[in-house]
DNA sequence: CGAATGATCGGCT
DNA sequence: GCCGATCATTCGA
């Protein structure tokens, strides 16, 4: 995995660590690793606090459902690693992190974060007068804080001009900071819908809801 | 080509 | 707690 120099800001997580098959797995590694955009000189960054796993062809709540190829979920066939950024509600761009190897379209959904770097650019893109919840807690409002928009859907996170990227500026996670759910807004999903594939940092005020 | 549908958010009751 | 916004995407005719 990660070997420790690897660790602290200024360091982008390269290709080995998004190549986990396992995407349950992959979730839980994202919580506490960092989520960096630099646009025009504008650099922001927030701590990765709340995730949801989406498991390709078998799970019913993911794009990727029965193995379904279209132009706008091909980006998640592409190797671990690539960014898939979607419009929800014909407002919100969702930012996942496409995880193992190519043709598995696995995904992680960011759903929340806890703002270290930039506040002021981003209390500027989401129109907000002064830093709370409502900046990143939630997966269109991150986006949008983060300068995240659908255009960005495909991009190799690991490039080293990526204008977006990962980094671990701290070791993983012990288990038991760690909480898992159900995922939000799946009812459609049936069966699926049960699996507990929501995790989040235990008391982290920064996660979306309770 | 038309119609239905969201991996959400924020304002209002 | 409820509900409207707003549009790319998808699927069926």
């Amino acid at each position: 995995m990660t070997p420790p120099s690897a660790y602290g800001a200024g360091h982008r997580l390269a290709r080995h660590f998004f190549l986990d098959k396992d995407v349950v797995r992959m979730a839980r590694a994202l919580l506490g690793i960092y989520l960096v955009s630099e646009f025009e000189g504008r650099r922001t960054a927030g701590r990765i606090v709340e995730t949801e796993a989406y498991r390709g062809p078998d799970d019913k709540a993911s794009h990727a459902w029965g193995g379904r190829r279209t132009a706008r979920t091909e980006v998640m066939y592409r190797i671990g690693g690539t960014a898939y950024v979607y419009l929800c509600y014909g407002i919100h761009h969702l930012f996942n992190v496409v995880t193992g190897p190519e043709n598995m379209p696995h995904a992680v959904l960011i759903r929340a974060l806890e703002p270290a770097e930039g506040i002021e650019h981003m209390l500027r893109r989401r129109g907000l007068p002064h830093l709370q919840y409502r900046l990143t807690a939630g997966p269109g409002t991150l986006s949008q804080a983060m300068g995240i928009r659908t255009e960005h859907s495909g991009i190799d996170l690991t490039a080293p001009q990526s204008p977006i990227w990962l980094e671990a500026r701290q070791p993983p996670l012990p288990a038991n900071q760690i909480v898992s759910s159900t995922r939000i807004g799946v009812g459609y999903a049936e069966e699926c819908a049960k699996w507990p594939w929501r995790f989040y940092i235990k008391n982290n005020p920064w996660v979306s809801k309770k």
